[in-house]
Formats: C-alpha cells, sequence, structure tokens
RNA sequence: GGGUCGUUAACUCAGCUGGUAGAGUAUCUGACUUUUAAUCAGAGAGUCGCGCGUUCGAGCCGCGCACGACCCA
C-alpha cells in the first residue's frame, strides 16, 4: 500500500462504517432552500446566544472547510459558492445514532445541513442543525488549511482543489466571466451581431503564426485549428453583417510563456462605414468602463505598477514613438538604409527580403514596447507588417492602423480594413513571396477571400482583443496560466506511473 | 533553444562540514456540549523527483534525465 493510499485507506474505511450504519456516503436527494450569502444578513438584530425568534428553518449544502470537535458537540465551516457559514452540531439535538455518523465525517466532505439560526455567544451566526446529510464522502485530504495551496504547478494542474481552497483563484474567475459578460453587453448595445465561425480551416489566415494541424477523414483533406477569425468575420461584411463581433478560442502552435498558451480567447469585432480612428474611442470607452465595473475605479495596480486607464488615452505614430520613447532621429526614421543599419546595429536579425517597415516594427518591439505602461494607442504601422489593413490615403508606405499597449504588454490591435480586392490579391501574393524558411508557418492564397472581396466589402474597421490578456491586467495575474482554468502544461508523469492513481492495485 | 533556481510526509516548509529523516497543519486514538489556526495527551505516516557515478557511507557532492518557476531568444 503506497503513501498517498494510507489517508485514502482511513478514509475508505470511514466511508465503510459509515455505510453500515445506513448512510448513502452519496445521496442526491437533498436540496438546499437557501444560499448561505442569504442568511448571513439575518444575524444583524440577533443578540449572543439569541435564536432567530420567528425559530424559522432553512437549509444549506456545500463543503466542510474546517471542523472544531468536541466530545458531544462540533462546529463545522461549510462553504457554498456564495458565502461561507459556521453549523453547530449537538448531540442532543441529533440523537446518539445520528451523532455517530457525523463522527466520520471529514474535512472536504460535501454535506446538507438543516436547522435554525443563532448566535453563538462569541456573536457568530450560526446554523444549530436538527438534521444532516451526507451527499458526498471525500477520501482526499485537502492541503493545509493555513497556508493554502502555493505550488502553482498544483494548482494549475489541480485546478478544482485550488478553486476549493484558494479564494483569490476563484475570484479570478468569477471576475474573468465578468469582463466577457460586459464586453458582451457593450457589444450588443451598440448593435453589434454576435457569430460564430469556423474553428477548423483549410487555410489558416488572419494572422502570422504556425497552425494546429489536422485532417478530415471523409472529406480525406488537411485542415488547421484556426490561427484568427479576421478572414470569415469580414466575409460577413459582404454578406451584409454590418457589425459582427465573435469571442472565441484561437490557436497558435508555438511556445508558452507567462503571456502565451497555445489556445487563447480573442475577441474580434468589424464595424462597417467606421475607420480605425472610431475603434480609439470605442476602445477607451468600453475597456475603461469595464474596468471600472468590475474594479470600482479606473486607477489600477498592475504587479505593482499604477496604470491609469482614464481616457482619453494617449496616440503616437510609430514614428513618433521611436523619436520621443527610444530617442532615435527623426534623420534616421526619414531613412530606410539608416533604418536598416541601425536595427542591425542592434543585434536585429531581418530576413532577406525584410524591408526598413520590418526593421522599424522590430526596433519599436525592442525599444519601445515595454516602456508603454499607460494606455497608449501606436498608428501607422508600416505597410509592409499590415497585410490586411488599409493604406493611408497620404502616405501609402504606413496603413490606417493602430495597437494598443498597457503595462509594456500589447492589448490590441485594429486597422481600418483592405477592401480593395486587387490591392488584397497583390499583398496576398508578395505575402507568400516573402515567406521565409520557415515551413510551419502556412502562407496559402486565399483565392475565396479575394473573391468575397471582389462582391465589394463596405468600409470598414476591424479590431481584435486578446481576452486572457485583458483579464490579466484586470485581475492583476501575473502569468496567463492564472486566468486560464486549464493552462496547458506538459503531461504530469507522477499520474502516468500510477502514484497519483487512486487504484488498489498497487 | 540558452541561463538561473526549485522538486524532502497529504499540505506548508526545515535539514549544519557527507554519518541511517524533522516541525507545524492534516490524519488516527483518548479527554472535552459555544469553538473559530479550539485545547490537552499519545500514535501512525517518507522510493528525500528519476537514473548513473564518486565515497566505507549521499537528502546533501558530480553527471544525465523529467517536471515546474523566472529571465533571455
Amino acid at each position: 500500500m503506497s503513501e498517498e493510499n494510507q489517508t485514502l485507506a482511513q478514509r475508505k474505511e470511514k466511508a465503510e462504517s459509515l455505510a453500515q450504519l445506513g448512510v448513502n456516503l452519496y445521496s442526491n436527494t437533498f436540496k438546499p432552500a437557501n444560499a448561505i450569502e442569504e442568511l448571513l444578513p439575518k444575524a444583524e438584530n440577533l443578540e449572543p446566544q439569541e435564536k432567530e425568534a420567528s425559530g424559522a428553518s432553512y437549509s444549506i449544502a456545500g463543503r466542510i472547510m474546517a471542523m472544531r470537535k468536541f466530545g458531544k458537540a462540533a462546529f463545522c465551516s461549510i462553504t457554498d459558492k456564495t458565502g461561507q457559514i459556521q453549523i453547530y452540531i449537538k448531540k442532543d439535538i441529533l440523537g446518539d445514532e445520528i451523532f455517530e455518523t457525523f463522527k466520520k465525517w471529514d474535512i472536504g466532505d460535501i454535506v446538507g445541513i438543516q436547522g435554525i439560526l443563532f448566535k453563538t455567544k462569541v456573536g457568530e451566526l450560526s446554523i444549530q442543525a436538527r438534521e444532516i446529510t451526507m451527499i458526498s464522502k471525500s477520501l482526499r485530504p485537502l492541503p493545509d488549511k493555513w497556508h493554502g495551496l502555493t505550488d502553482v504547478e498544483t494548482r494549475y494542474r489541480q485546478r478544482y482543489v485550488d478553486l476549493i481552497v484558494t479564494p483569490e483563484s476563484r475570484e479570478i474567475f468569477k471576475k474573468r466571466v465578468q469582463i466577457i459578460h460586459l464586453i458582451r453587453e457593450y457589444l450588443n448595445n451598440h448593435d453589434f451581431m454576435e457569430v460564430e465561425t469556423p474553428m477548423m480551416q483549410p487555410i489558416p489566415g488572419g494572422a502570422t503564426a504556425k497552425p494546429f494541424q489536422t485532417y478530415h477523414n471523409a472529406l480525406d483533406m488537411d485542415l488547421y485549428l484556426r490561427i484568427a477569425p479576421e478572414l470569415y468575420l469580414k466575409r460577413l461584411l459582404v454578406g451584409g453583417f454590418e457589425r459582427v463581433f465573435e469571442i472565441n478560442r484561437n490557436f497558435r502552435n508555438e511556445g508558452l510563456s507567462t503571456r502565451h498558451n497555445p489556445e487563447f480567447t480573442m475577441l474580434e469585432f468589424y464595424q462597417a462605414y467606421a475607420t480605425y480612428e472610431d475603434l480609439i474611442t470605442l476602445t477607451e470607452e468600453m475597456i475603461s468602463g469595464i474596468c471600472e465595473k468590475v474594479n470600482g475605479s479606473m486607477h489600477i495596480s498592475y504587479q505593482g505598477t499604477e496604470v491609469d486607464l482614464t481616457p482619453p488615452w494617449t496616440k503616437m505614430t510609430m514614428d513618433e514613438a521611436l523619436m520621443q520613447v527610444a530617442g532615435i532621429d527623426a534623420e534616421i526614421l526619414a531613412d530606410d538604409e539608416k533604418v536598416m543599419a541601425l536595427a542591425a546595429k542592434k543585434g536585429i536579425q531581418l530576413e532577406k527580403q525584410a524591408g526598413p517597415g520590418k526593421a522599424k516594427t522590430e526596433l519599436f518591439e525592442l525599444e519601445v514596447e515595454e516602456k508603454l505602461i499607460n494606455p497608449t494607442f501606436i498608428t501607422s504601422y508600416p505597410t509592409e507588417v499590415s497585410p490586411l489593413a488599409r493604406r493611408n490615403e497620404q502616405d501609402p508606405s504606413v496603413t490606417d492602423r493602430f495597437e494598443l499597449f498597457i503595462t509594456g504588454r500589447e492589448l490590441a490591435n485594429a486597422f481600418s480594413e483592405l477592401n480593395d480586392p486587387m490591392d488584397q490579391l497583390q499583398r496576398f501574393e508578395k505575402q507568400i513571396n516573402d515567406r521565409g524558411d520557415d515551413d510551419e508557418i502556412h502562407p496559402e492564397l486565399d483565392r475565396d477571400y479575394v473573391r468575397a472581396l471582389e462582391y465589394g466589402m463596405p468600409s470598414a474597421a476591424g479590431e481584435g482583443i486578446g481576452i486572457d490578456r485583458l483579464v490579466m491586467l484586470l485581475t492583476d495575474a501575473p502569468s496567463i496560466r492564472d486566468v486560464i482554468l486549464f493552462p496547458h502544461l506538459k503531461p504530469e508523469t507522477r499520474l502516468q506511473d500510477g502514484k497519483g492513481d487512486t487504484s488498489d492495485a498497487s
């Protein structure tokens, strides 16, 4: 018998003896009539040791988080999704037989309690149990009640345990739901229509990234998990849906880090007859409004850094940012060769076909990005790095595009959409010709998308916002794994060896 | 891919110069009918991540591997 099974064995013994006493260990008939949260205000008018005058009966269900046992009485802390309350168990009230079954209860069990409300002599609202029900017997011990679960690996691998014992973790995921709900509400109120477009695409487009590949047997064809929904959402603009959005998963077959998970949640939205400047206003309003609703203020702290989300936010062109933040001379930026030379001097390695636009973008990422703490829109991205964005009317070497940076991280990317099918076709062709030696990136000409544009797409602007990064910002989470319920990790060798298994065979 | 750090009881962690493994919580037994990190007395619990090496002797030293964290690309 392995060491871990010692506790398991003790609990299984308890479970067996409870069963012999006639207790159903996994009863499914108990229906709690009350949420713990709604009982707590009833304590206001009670004096210590006073019972609620009405003598009303309440019933709750939840997990036992702590127990303080005496010989013939006990207190248990019970948690449900709304809060925590103390129950008082007394042998006199329950009777000898029921009290015997209570003695086999453990921290971690899920139980149902029916009883009356009273305040203890130290003034804590409690339920004096009249009837008790075992709903689910727990066989594994919970982590240390005082220190909790600090090992991040276990928190990610066994999120269910993390959620049981780490209130902060529960709060982050509740906030995540709230944030996504508020985004939907905002966009619905602005007449956007939520749609679903393919997750499996024959040509993975809309971004440059390595896709996950899969195979469809019946059609005998390769498919790719999408790296972006962009090209499908814009087909809907062609179709006449003038405001669309999608909140869903993208998949990129690249490295993992505190800011990257292979599957991540993206908001993309497209608005006909709008420009990227309209989206600047929309973005400021939506994100600052959500922050205020979720955090009660537009001033937040992210990992010790103060951030002010009060609009309006700073706007700069990429050239301005390179001059003002990185201190690069205007003279250099105006000269393609000098830009290339500077990038080389900074140790940036560029592909052969890369031009000054790519060099500027790389310089920006190296010298500017991490310094943009308060929200900053960077505009006028080089056309070279923006294959789907509309060229600027005055200066066709740049596009009508912005990226939004907060706490040094890219949070959003938006542009006025390119709707000229001829220009789009040429840029796709250039993109494919310029493909690097990286075979895993999959540039293939999406001829159907060009055909769609040939039918006529209205002028429009579109934006993508990384939901996980937004949630990180608004919940002060240091790692993307803190805001994704089940982040990807390498397989756990321990379980494969059978050590964490419940099997009795070991 | 590179570097640094980590992996010891279910949980949180100690473990000296290399000499057969410790605490608190949790668990078990006993006492205890208003406690709240309950208290008191006692007990059980470990393949020291895995493997190889050095050594009379390795949790500790060396090499390799696995997993994780952080930084860099």
